[in-house]
DNA sequence: TATGAATGAGTCTTCATTCAT
DNA sequence: TATGAATGAAGACTCATTCAT
């Protein structure tokens, strides 16, 4: 158990040292160097938790869905089944306190350059929670809450302009109070959705 | 003149040289070497014409920026001025175009990597481009065609969103057809500025 | 006994793995790793066994030989005392047909990168196999039937012969049939002691 | 002029720090860092030159070989043409005298360990050589001065016998007087294409 | 303007070997 | 005996940028 936990505990740490290093210098300014220096173990240790440099990434990013399609879902449930609006709100909600709260690590882990070190991973971190999105607007259209003919395009609509909005914000206009920017993304939902 | 014009043209070449080589390998895979080499000069003058690698990119997105800009002006110069969902529509259907037709330069140019190759150019060109449809946004609402409070942030949103479909289209799944990709971004708009 | 016996396993184990690595792979794909891996234990326990990885490459030079000088050895115990060419053309005949069946593994382990792994085995393998065929070159002119002044160096020069044709026809020439390599090469030998 | 002179001087440079350092270190000793810091280049300077790390390795076999090949004729164009045993005696000679000159290089060059690094150059180097050798003995058969059914085969063995023993006199017995070497030598030559 | 040889810091990755358990 | 996580030195190769000509 010791030598399981420990185990996990090093792939943390190489985790958590990946992400602190993206978030102070980008993604094109980690290297393994540095994060071994930061995880406090040998170089060599990092081939032995992860394939390569762009397996590190990967997997940042599988953690950063993972938990925020978690905490989602967490809000969802104690949602009343039928508050759709309430539902998809919630859920942008989220996704927008989630991205603000550590803007530099969403942006560069979903800043793709594409065709270039995508190690594909069969569904991708990124399109499970565009899966939950447009599961999201399904369900609501067959509920009969959302009028809308094709969650899964919508979603992508949807689940663009939230990034655009953010990453504007971040980067381009940081006078926009957050709250604002929540606003107006719910405003967006709820029109793209036809609710009022 | 004739120097004028001669350096006018190696820029020219050089940004030629570089584009074609960003959607053959990708941002990631430009070298100074190929752009050179493709351009049939000495590396050094590169050097002669750009201050880095990075101005190339910024340069590259301006030109690109630009075309695009130019060709919608002229789209909506010859559509009836009070057609204002007209006018989104084809803003919209133009950019998708373009987008799609070059798919791998958008792709690569507007694949932000923030923090990385930050050329900061003022008023950046994707910016202008931004401004372009918040102030047609704006225009539309001052004509009373559009109910929309805030012109620029729903500027991004739209922005975004489109940015969103075409990369998914692109990048994740080819099946959908430009047409309709084409249809439920314009939908969208129309959703978005309240036009039924 | 049961600890012995299971020790020489394990070391024949690793060996054998070893030797298999080396035909896939070649000399320089060998890695402990893998060499442990094939062999079912503990990358610790390969050193339990040999003292470096370099030790390994000797053991198996050792047995490869050592195989192989008892094979002749059987095989001239069968061949009348003083059919002297005969002898030799067994001997030889032997030692074609055993590099040609695992030619990869000869020529990895044979060929020499001196001043790289020379793990000094005193007399080393190959060196036990050139006794043999110096000891019978020297035996049948003792015996009147080779006219040849210094086995010793004649001894070297037909292994040399030897090793290069096997060498060239495996990675030069394949099209060239083993009888003829194993004609020639016996031709060679019988001129080199004077017979006929 | 001056500066394809340099460029040749460079890349001579490089080659001969090469040498030295395999001389030196052994084949396997051999690093880029060394060959520029011996030929006192920055390290970007050797691709400038050559392809990889294995492509020196090449371009050094070619040397020598060349270089040997040259002597060799320069030396075969003064005999007679007619003294065949004499110029196949002066081939091995000098091809003797050329190894134990700088046995540690051509050691380390020929010790083939094939399929690793084998760099292949459509004819390789030592193709060549042995080309040289196998034409000697053809045109010494067509003269009548040989009597030799194969040509080729009967060059592979014998270049395998003088490689075999300079292998062993320089590795493993360096009491043996190079004069034994080249008269041994010679006697096998002699006998090989039936001169007495 | 134009050249292109030279630079050298920067990075990833491999792998033999050790050692605490 | 046996394990296997950890080490860290080593090494090949890239490429943006400079500068003497």
């Amino acid at each position: 158990m010791t030598a399981a936990r420990n185990t996990t505990d090093k792939r943390s740490q190489l985790l958590d040292a990946a992400e602190q290093i993206i978030v102070s210098k980008g993604l094109s300014g980690l290297t393994v160097d540095d994060v071994t220096g930061a995880a406090g173990v040998a170089k060599g240790t990092f081939y032995l938790y992860f394939q390569s440099k762009a397996h590190v990434i990967t997997a940042l990013q599988e953690r950063v869905v993972e938990r925020l399609i978690t905490q989602q879902q967490l809000l969802l449930s104690r949602l009343p089944e039928d508050d759709w609006v309430g539902r998809l709100e919630a859920w942008i909600v989220e996704m927008i306190n989630a991205y603000m709260h550590n803007a530099h690590l969403h942006d560069a882990l979903f800043a793709h350059a594409p065709g270039d070190s995508d190690v594909q991973t069969g569904v991708s971190a990124a399109n499970r929670h565009l899966l939950m999105l447009s599961t999201l607007l399904s369900d609501g259209a067959d509920a009969g809450a959302f009028s809308i003919d094709r969650p899964k395009i919508n979603a992508v609509l949807l689940y663009g302009a939230i990034h655009g909005v953010l990453d504007y914000v971040v980067h381009h206009d940081k006078s926009i109070p957050p709250d604002l920017v929540i606003e107006e993304a719910c405003e967006f939902g709820r029109k793209l959705v036809g609710a009022h």
